[in-house]
DNA sequence: GCTATTGACGAAATCGATTTCTTAGACTTC
DNA sequence: GAAGTCTAAGAAATCGATTTCGTCAATAGC
């Protein structure tokens, strides 16, 4: 031991001794229990006198289940993400669960370290937005403990999901730019790998379809950062016949497409813009930029919702929980 | 109970029982203590074959602390302290810590639950960027828990902290204005009552002295928020004599600024601007502006350095690190 | 050859709260 | 008034890993 004062740490036979009864009895005071007016006076009156905490580690222990929720999310520094970790936690935390958040940068290695930690930390949930495509959920599910997947589904019978409505919100984007007058609408996408980033695709095509301007020759699948949104659209505006707008699938790739225009000479709303998901603390960056917002907090919240059921002991069919996005992207001022 | 498989928990007893030693022995083995190499292979082949992951809830009631830090910020949407926590988180886990990340909205109440949470959790050590002035630090002290300020010094003796040097930060960015030819450089911080908004003012006022421009007519306090921002921008922009350059104290008031002399139809670097920390993903606004960058992740880093140092029994006194700034802030591309 | 020393390891106590039993009264009910 | 509920509350088991304390045997030392 290190410090001077440290223990401090009041335990619950100290308020029996002090309150004159068992530490059984006090137990059933801080839980709930039927107790006498007397013993509980007297109890309480001790507890507060010695400032007594329960440990929730020995309480975890013989619960053998924690007050605590993980939040596995691939990237902490994307606004989209932060927003949805604060919807989870507006929601856990009014119903008495912490929350851990576990950053994984994308990478299945790290994914699968801090599911070890959930199992072995005996946590009551988790809430994971998959970083690849192969998570390796199964261990959660064969311990039985909930698990709610949050912007992607698992491929993954008996797992809930929470996401938005990709193939809507892209088909909405690109009708917005093809009302606006454009007529040669490019799409910037995620990986191929991706859930959002194919159904998104979807949309695109179908409103493109409809306005009968050409296949896929337009399409760009990247990386979902901003590094690989720039390159997509260089690559773009470099061919013979060049798009006059584009649907962006993230707001990340976004940022870069819109360093690509730059580049090029190119600014909203000459060249047609319209992303999805929010750049927050950009304001001044989206005039003339369609952005389709993405419900991310309430993503969090409808995902904390789902899990907190699921620990309470909802035992019914998996759920796959889908919030609309905004269907009519318009510019912002 | 809800699920099937559920438990599926394995103890150190049946690893114990299928290796024929006694509970101990597998303890010292995972423990890295004395035993005999052929125990030593009998433990671990039982262990692997039984999937054994410690349970860390028994072993935190035994060891008495647990393997987790809090980490209290008061803006998880601010890309900043998502910098810093993902420097906590590095240098957290390398150690073998989780870190529990606690959003307080700059509420000193919801900063006071988070910490009477660190208490009752037994949470290994705090780690806080203090929400407001009066921060309830005290019974962290008093019980003999680590913790470490960052970004902002707490006014309590014996508290580690991990800085910046916000003076010298201050004084290079209105200097690189002063240099750029700028002549009327005002300043935008943040609120009166914290510290780091007062160090740059400082900083700003020493360089403003040195060119003879004035007093503190050009200087506004706002909230570090992007309304206060764009709110301080337009009260300077309606003086008689407006500035025709700004140090702003912050990333968020930087883009609230922005949006003010976009309105006023101006643009750096016609308008010259020095704004403390980075907004990520928007290099395609940062053109003209000069960015004093902040060392945020290393923040996070040196005061995690520093809280494990003292979880590890570190003694000493009080230490306060003062990590450098960007001393000579360019325009960037 | 006989006592120290050392090493491996099992038995059992321990961490602190919860949760069975159990028991002792108090209160009904016929 | 005897037998049958309840209720309150203490004693003790329990959760699972760690750790102290001994024991037993092998090696070292004189």
């Amino acid at each position: 031991m290190t410090g001077a004062a440290k223990g401090a740490n009041v335990t619950i036979y100290q308020v029996a001794a002090r309150a004159g009864v068992s530490p059984a009895t006090v137990s059933r005071v801080m839980n709930g229990a039927r107790v006498s007016a007397e013993s509980e006076r007297l109890v309480r009156a001790a507890a507060a006198e010695l400032a007594f905490t329960p440990n929730r580690t020995a309480r975890r222990l013989r619960r053998n289940h924690s007050e605590v929720i993980a939040l596995i999310i691939p990237d902490i520094e994307n606004p989209f993400f932060t927003a949805l970790a604060r919807g989870v936690e507006n929601r856990a935390s009014a119903g008495g669960y912490s929350v851990v958040l576990c950053n994984t940068d994308d990478d299945p290695a790290r994914e699968s370290t801090y599911i070890g930690i959930a199992l072995a930390e005996h946590m009551a949930g988790v809430i994971l937005a998959p970083a690849g495509d192969a998570s390796d959920v199964g261990r959660l599910v064969a311990y039985g403990r909930p698990v709610v997947a949050v912007d992607r589904s698992l491929a993954r019978p008996g797992v809930d999901a929470v996401t938005v409505d990709n193939r809507a919100g892209g088909q909405s984007a690109a009708e917005s730019l093809f009302a606006a007058g454009y007529t040669r609408v490019a799409c910037i996408t995620g990986p191929s790998t991706v859930e959002t980033a194919q159904l998104r695709v979807e949309g695109w095509r179908q409103a493109r379809d409809r306005h009968g301007t050409g296949g896929d020759e337009l399409l760009r699948y990247a990386d979902y950062r901003v590094d690989g949104g720039r390159a997509a659209m260089a690559d773009l505006l470099a061919l013979g016949e060049p798009p006059d707008a584009a649907v962006v699938a993230n707001n990340l790739m976004a940022a870069g497409a819109l360093d690509a225009l730059r580049d090029a000479g190119l600014t909203p709303p000459g060249f047609g813009l319209a992303v999805f998901g929010d750049l927050p603390f950009a304001s001044f960056t989206r005039q003339g930029i369609r952005v389709v917002d993405l419900p991310a907090r309430e993503l969090g919240e409808a995902a904390a919702d789902l899990l907190l059921g699921r620990i309470a002991g909802d035992d019914g069919p998996a759920r796959t929980v889908v919030l609309r996005t905004d269907r009519s992207p318009r510019e912002k001022k």
